[in-house]
DNA sequence: GATTGTAAGATTGTCAACAATCAGTCTCAC
DNA sequence: GTGAGACTGATTGTTGACAATCTTACAATC
């Protein structure tokens, strides 16, 4: 029976930029809509001063971008938006294995431990696609992301990498409707909680980047399916 | 005579944050401190909540802390959390120095420019420590690294390394009242940045690494010099 | 003496009102 | 017809007051 955990209080301003936070990566506020202070703080029932300090939490998350004196504003990500975003999404991963398999013991340091959860999720995952679950597969694929980070163990890095993977989910939120998967893309997911196990780095990193995918050929791709939304086969999704 | 550049409006909170975070990265307010919200809004002269907010970016900048009903404080960072600074710095640099080496020509893909600014930045930084002005050195150290990450040209992760570049300062506070350097530290500035023009990245990161120098080696010295403040020639000191 | 309950003071959190800013529209002079 | 200035309404930015919370000190009880 260890110690009892203190209880956890947040402030009216912590949990509205939790809720606007959800709603809009829930896409109910979509790119570039404007967030008015008066109808959203009467709509939630509050005063304006906590949903601006909630609201200007969510601009240094990089979700809202505030205008000065003309309002604050769902982010509407550009392509180069988007790239840059998937180049930093794969580098603090790239660092959180590096740290993980590189045997600094920092505080995550345990492979095995790692590529077990890595592998649950997986199992979940894939039962979640052959479900017709998309969803929560796609959830799964974030948590998946996320617990391979926070594997290595700092704090900064999980910090980061929460944020950037918040945009992540806009840039997906515009790629696409929603999430349809390949079937080889579960297989990825095995392989590479494996390889986390067991194997050196420079093996780890490929597979990595490989089922990523090319960003730029990514986004070129859609750009010509422009007209019809429905992607073809040979397209990678994944976050 | 290009367009005029448009005037860049701050609020008021803006601002606060941009003076208190100088101030608190010179060392005004020192680790642990709290920061009265009515006292320091009145010898400000503004209101509480501008200054809330900019206290509120701070915090997710890393440089405060909030504890709901308590008041807000300034970080006191512990050696893991000095050692989490500089592993993400480290990781961020490292990125930065793939993404321009690596030749994806991603925006700041000019490895020759960056390479003649950043020894332009060294010469500088040369002549400001054979003139004693050390606290300018330090400055420009600083620059050094920032321009490096810059030159990946993604905004995120200069975006990310400039608030982890304001904690290494809290840390350096932390390890020392002011900057020393060993001569060979302006070497090895001008060697990297030769190196980032010309060299492949399995040369340049190794380089890169030693520059930095083993972070939880110079705490364990440290621990052992408590007693006298003085580090002894053996140290590096960077950042 | 140890524990619990209560009150006071200090400080933070929230609220509503006023001030400031901006964009759009209208009017007037040239 | 055009451009400049004034006006208006919408919205954000700031302020000062009140509410809520926490810590400390003191009193009461066992």
């Amino acid at each position: 029976m260890g110690a009892p955990r203190p209880i956890e209080k947040l402030t009216l301003s912590v949990q509205v930029a939790e809720r606007l936070r959800g709603d809009i990566l829930a896409g109910t506020h979509g790119p570039g809509e404007q967030l008015h202070e008066v109808e959203l703080a009467l709509s939630l029932g509050i005063s304006r001063g906590p949903l601006r300090e909630a609201m200007q939490r969510l601009v240094q998350e990089g979700l809202l971008k505030s205008i000065p004196h003309r309002g604050v504003f769902v982010v509407d990500l550009s392509e180069d938006d988007m790239l840059d975003v998937f180049f930093v999404r794969a580098s603090l991963e790239e660092a959180a294995i590096r740290r993980l398999v590189g045997g600094d013991d920092g505080g995550g340091g345990d492979r095995a431990a790692t590529a077990r959860r890595l592998t649950v999720i997986s199992e979940r995952m894939d039962r979640a696609m052959r479900g017709g679950d998309h969803a929560r597969g796609g959830d799964l694929d974030l948590e998946y992301h996320r617990t391979l980070v926070d594997a290595a163990g700092s704090l900064r890095l999980s910090r980061t990498y929460a944020t950037v993977q918040a945009e992540t989910r806009l840039c997906l939120h515009r790629l696409m409707g929603g999430y349809r998967s390949r079937d080889d893309l579960a297989v990825e997911h095995f392989r590479l909680a494996e390889l986390i196990g067991s194997a050196p780095v420079e093996v780890i990193l490929p597979e990595l980047h490989r089922h990523f995918g090319d960003p730029a050929a990514i986004l070129r791709r859609l750009r010509q399916d422009a007209p019809d939304a429905a992607p073809d086969a040979e397209q990678r999704q994944d976050r």
